[in-house]
RNA sequence: CGCGGGGUGGAGCAGCCCGGUAGCUCGUCAGGCUCAUAACCUGAAGGUCACAGGUUCAAAUCCUGUCCCCGCAU
């Protein structure tokens, strides 16, 4: 089939690798222009780019595709018969969507209705789901709110992190776009009342709040490593809690408890295991502890 | 020339502002104690303080330059 791949990290890019594979005519591949990133904050492609480049693809970075005619009408020459989309980071404009004639098909990393939105995988594992998964689904105007194709469920166990889960849902989504473009099967309406939005990330996610309780902040800290990191403050330093398990006990909340990094929470108490300074490596609490005190007795902010 | 942090015995850090004998918590080795131990006691080995210049009677510490590492408006 002749198809425009839109998409932008890492996440979307297995589902590109696929379709190229599969021997899709990959007519264009859209994602986010290069942006300033990392140390020299140098022009740096993102992972859907360099890997449009790696295939020899050609590649169009639009910096914003509302109201710009001169976009829709490249995009309607192109032919296509779908458009897959995964975590391209634009919303698509009407005269886009309506263009490809199976029109734009979006992997989706959650089980819709459940967290629609930028951060799903993220949105999952904070709320201690049990499962996620994958949708496919063909968009509309709306925010994730088309009718779905395809779904794969993708089971949370409590020691997954963010990133073995990302990659797992990559994989799945990379799968089920090859389905959904050879099976063609029947969409069906997202049930509204089941709605659930995972909004977007920020720093401020990442602060921990004693006063919760140690299970959601082990989610916590298990949902946003590595971007944004969790952390505490505590003399002068953001400290990063880069692992943490949950442990029966009590105490005031944010209270150091022992010698080996037990903090009391707003109910139970979490052993931080690893953990990191500003401009320092990680190092797991044994080592840490030698070099940044953290006294039995000592209140965390 | 975007911003910030860091490079000190094997590990993690302090010391640097206010130059003057290289320090702490561990680890390693030896001996002791103990039924025993990762516990405790005693002792020991191990460092060109990233590198190169400069200032100084004297530089981990002050000045200049270089290299490497780690974060950052996803």
């Amino acid at each position: 089939m002749r198809l425009a791949f839109m998409g932008s990290p890492g996440f979307a890019v297995p589902a590109l690798r696929a379709l190229h594979a599969a021997g899709h005519d990959i007519a264009a591949v859209y994602c986010q222009p290069p942006r300033p990133a990392g140390r020299g904050q140098r022009e740096t492609p993102c992972p859907v780019h360099r890997a449009a480049l790696d295939l020899g693809l050609p590649v169009r970075t639009p910096a914003r595709l509302k109201r710009d005619a001169a976009e829709h009408a490249a995009f309607a020459a192109l032919g296509l018969d779908a458009a897959v989309v995964a975590a391209y980071g634009l919303i698509l404009p009407r005269a886009m969507l309506d263009a490809p004639r199976r029109g734009c098909l979006n992997i989706h990393a959650s089980l819709l209705p459940r967290w629609r939105g930028a951060a799903p995988i993220h949105a999952a594992i904070l709320a201690g789901d049990a499962e996620t998964g994958i949708t496919i689904m063909r968009m509309e105007e709306g925010l994730d709110t088309g009718p779905m194709l395809l779904k794969e469920a993708v089971p949370i166990f409590p020691a997954t992190t963010v990133q073995d889960l990302h990659d797992r849902l990559a994989e799945a989504g990379a799968r089920l776009i090859l389905r959904a473009l050879a099976e063609d099967p029947p969409g069906v309406p997202q049930p509204e009342e089941r709605v659930t939005y995972a909004p977007k990330l920020t720093k401020e996610d990442g602060r921990i709040d004693w006063q919760d309780d140690a299970a959601a902040l082990e989610r916590r800290v298990r949902a946003l490593n590595p971007w944004p990191g969790t952390f505490f403050t505590h003399a002068g330093e953001q400290v990063r809690v880069l692992a943490a398990r949950p442990v029966p006990g009590a105490g005031p909340p944010g209270t150091v408890l022992d010698d080996a990094a037990l903090v009391a929470c707003g109910e139970g108490t979490l052993r931080l295991t690893r953990l990191q300074r500003p401009g320092r490596a990680p190092l797991d609490a044994e080592a840490f502890l030698r070099g940044f005190s953290l006294a039995r007795g000592t209140v965390l902010g």
